[in-house]
DNA sequence: TAGCACGGGGAGAGCGCTTTCCAATGGCCC
DNA sequence: GGGCCATTGGAAAGCGCTCTCCCCGTGCTA
C-alpha cells in the first residue's frame, strides 16, 4: 500500500517550473496561456500522475459537481423494515436511474441521502456549506417538513411528485388524476358494469388524485358510487384490499388498482377465489413499472413515465444550481394506459 | 433567499468568547473543556445556528464519513440503455438497501458512482484524494480492472461478488455452486427425468458457478448430460432460451433458470406453449428477488441474500477503513431453497 | 521616441477546519 | 512557601486549491 503523499499542485508547478497559478489555469483551462508551457504543464501532470483533489476545490469554488438525492421519510425509524422496502421497490431504481441519464453526462455525481425528522437541519446545514450543490428529493410522508426548509433556505432543489401543501419549490409530477380517469374510461370501454377501486394511502398526494380521477370519470360513465378498499402500496396490502372488496362486493367485475405492485396482490386473490381475469373480472393497474410484465395475466396499467421525469428533475435542478436565481418551475407529465391482458 | 455567509467556527468562537481551536474542541469533544465554557460554546453554537463545513473538516482530516458505490460498467457506453436496465434490475435497489441498514446508523454516507472503462483513473485519484473513504464495488464487466487497480492503490474497497480474476482484495459473495446444486436435488427429488438448464451470461462468475453447479449436482442424479441455453440476465433472454430450450428438446419436464428475472421470462414461454407449471415443467429460479413472488405460479427458486451480504459488504468496509492494514477477507454466504408453487 | 494598452504569469490571501505546540494557570508535594 | 506537573486555552501553521491583484514585457500608436 502506498500511501504516499498524493502529488498536489505545487508539486507539479515544481516539476513544470511554474507556479501554482498557472497549473491551475491550465488544468481548469481558464484564461489563455503560452502553448509552450501550456504543454509543459500537461506533460508534468502525466509525469506526476496529478489528479486534482476534489475537496479543496469546492471548499473554494462553493460547487462540488454532486447533486443529493434525498430520500425523505421523516416518520419511519432507523429500525423500520420500511426503508428496505422501499430500496426494493422498482420505484427507486427507476428514479435512479433517470437521474443518472441526464447526470453521469452532465460530470455530476449523485450522493444518497437519507433523513429522518431529526435530520432536517443537518441535512439543510450539509447542503448549505456545499455538501451538495443541489437536492432532488423524494419524500415519502405525507406532511414533511422538508422541502418547505429547502425552499426557505434558498437551496437549489426539485421535487419528484408534488407537495402535499403549497410550497414554493419546483417539481415534476404526473397528472395522475389524467392517469386514473384513463383507467376508468378503459373499464367502461371493456363494459365493467360494477367497478371498484383499490387506492393507496390517503395522505399521499397522489394516492387522493388517483382516487379522485378514477371516481370523478367513472361518474361521467354513470358510476355514481364506486366501492373502495385502501391498502399501502406493497403487494400484500393490495392482496388485503382486494379480499376486502371481494367480500363486500362479489359481484364486481372491474378494479382499478392505484399501483402495479398492489395489483399483483391483487391479481392473487382473484385468481384464488377462482375469477378469472380479464374475463370475470377485469384489473387495471398503476406505474407500468417492471411488475407489470411480470404479472400474469400482463397488466393492463397506466405508464407512469418515472425515468423521463427523474430525468427532467435532472434537468431542472441542474439548471436552477447554475442559475438560482431561477424561477420556481414545474413540469406534468401525461400518463398514458398500457393495454395488455388483464384489462 | 438567505445567502448570507454561514457561521463559521470563527464566528461561534467571538460570540462564545474562546477561540476557534477551543470551539472545535468542543464540538469534537475533544479533551476535557472547562464545564462552564464548554457551556457557553454550545450556546453560541445554538445561537448562531452552526453547522461544522463537512468539505473543509474533510480536507483536513482526510475523513469524509463518506462512502462510493461504485458501480463499473468498463464495456458499456453512456448511450447504452443497459443501465437504465441495471438501475430498475431489483438487484440494484437490493444493494443500496442493505448497505444502507449498515451504513446509516454508522453515520456514514453513500455516494453513487457509475465508472467506465475511461473513468477508471480519474476514480483511483478520486478516492485517494479523499473523495470518500472507502468503495463498495459493483462489478458488472465480467474482466474487470478495477478491482487490481483498488487493491494496488491500497484504497479500503469490498466486492459485491467475486472478482473474475484472483485480486488481493475483500469480497462478499454467494455459494452459487450450492445453490445450483439445491436446485438439481430439488428437480430430482420431484421425479424429473429430462431436467434443462438456462444460464447466465458465460464471462460471469455468479453464471459460471450457477451452471457447473447445477451440471455437477445433475451428474450426480444420472444425468450425465442437461442441455442448456443462455441468457443475459433480462427476461427477454429468459424468453428467449425458453423457447429455444423447448424447440430442441421438447420432452423437458424441468429447467433450472440462473436468474428470476430470466425465469419469468421463461414462464411466460411456457404458459403461451400450453405447458402447466409444475405439472408439465417445473420451474426454478435463482435469486429470490420480489419478481419471484410476482410470478404465476410463485417462483420456486434459491434464495440470494442479496441485502445481508451487501450489509456484510459495508460492515467490511467499515473495518478496512478503521484499520487500512486489516487483511483481505471474503466471506461466502449459503443460498436455501425457497418452495414457491413452481416446482 | 515616449506613451499606452493588453496579454500572460507570479505572489499571496484566503476557503473553514483541525491540531500541534506553548504559555498560563492552578494544585500539590516537599 | 517554592518548584513542578497536569490541565486547559490560544496562536498559528497548514490541508490543496482558486483567484484577485499586480507586475512585466511586448507591440502598437502618436
Amino acid at each position: 500500500m502506498q500511501s504516499q503523499r498524493l502529488p498536489t499542485l505545487e508539486d507539479v508547478a515544481r516539476v513544470a517550473g511554474v507556479s501554482r497559478a498557472t497549473v491551475s489555469r491550465v488544468v481548469n483551462g481558464i484564461r489563455n496561456v503560452d502553448p509552450q508551457l501550456h504543454q509543459q504543464v500537461w506533460n508534468a501532470v502525466d509525469q506526476t500522475g496529478y489528479v486534482p483533489n476534489r475537496l479543496a476545490r469546492s471548499l473554494v469554488t462553493r460547487r462540488t459537481g454532486t447533486v443529493a438525492l434525498v430520500v425523505s421519510d421523516s416518520e419511519t425509524h432507523d429500525d423500520d423494515p420500511f426503508m428496505s422496502r422501499f430500496f426494493s421497490d422498482p420505484y427507486f431504481g427507476r428514479v435512479v436511474g433517470g437521474l443518472m441519464s441526464v447526470l453521469r453526462p452532465a460530470g455530476v455525481q449523485l450522493a444518497l441521502q437519507m433523513v429522518g425528522a431529526d435530520g432536517h437541519r443537518r441535512l439543510i446545514g450539509d447542503l448549505r456549506n456545499g455538501q451538495a450543490d443541489g437536492a432532488a428529493v423524494l419524500s415519502l410522508p405525507a406532511h414533511d417538513p422538508l422541502p418547505g426548509l429547502l425552499a426557505t433556505a434558498g437551496i437549489p432543489a426539485v421535487l419528484i411528485g408534488r407537495p402535499a401543501e403549497p410550497v414554493p419549490i419546483s417539481y415534476v409530477d404526473l397528472d395522475n388524476e389524467a392517469g386514473a380517469a384513463l383507467a376508468a374510461d378503459h373499464l367502461a370501454a371493456r363494459g365493467c358494469r360494477r367497478p371498484a377501486l383499490i387506492s393507496g394511502p390517503a395522505e399521499v398526494p397522489a394516492s387522493v388524485d388517483r382516487d379522485s380521477g378514477f371516481r370523478r370519470a367513472a361518474a361521467r360513465h354513470g358510476h355514481a358510487w364506486v366501492p373502495g378498499a385502501t391498502g399501502n402500496f406493497t403487494r400484500e396490502s393490495g392482496a388485503t384490499a382486494m379480499r376486502e372488496l371481494l367480500t363486500a362486493h362479489p359481484g364486481l367485475d372491474g378494479v382499478f388498482v392505484a399501483n402495479d405492485l398492489m395489483a399483483l396482490g391483487a391479481l392473487a386473490v382473484l385468481r384464488e377465489s377462482g375469477r378469472a381475469v380479464p374475463d370475470d373480472v377485469a384489473v387495471i393497474g398503476f406505474d407500468d413499472s417492471s411488475a407489470a410484465l411480470a404479472a400474469a395475466p400482463a397488466l393492463t396499467t397506466v405508464r407512469h413515465p418515472l425515468e423521463d421525469m427523474s430525468a427532467e428533475a435532472a434537468r431542472l435542478l441542474l439548471t436552477q444550481v447554475e442559475t438560482p436565481a431561477g424561477r420556481v418551475r414545474s413540469v406534468i407529465y401525461e400518463p398514458k394506459l398500457v393495454e395488455r391482458q388483464s384489462a
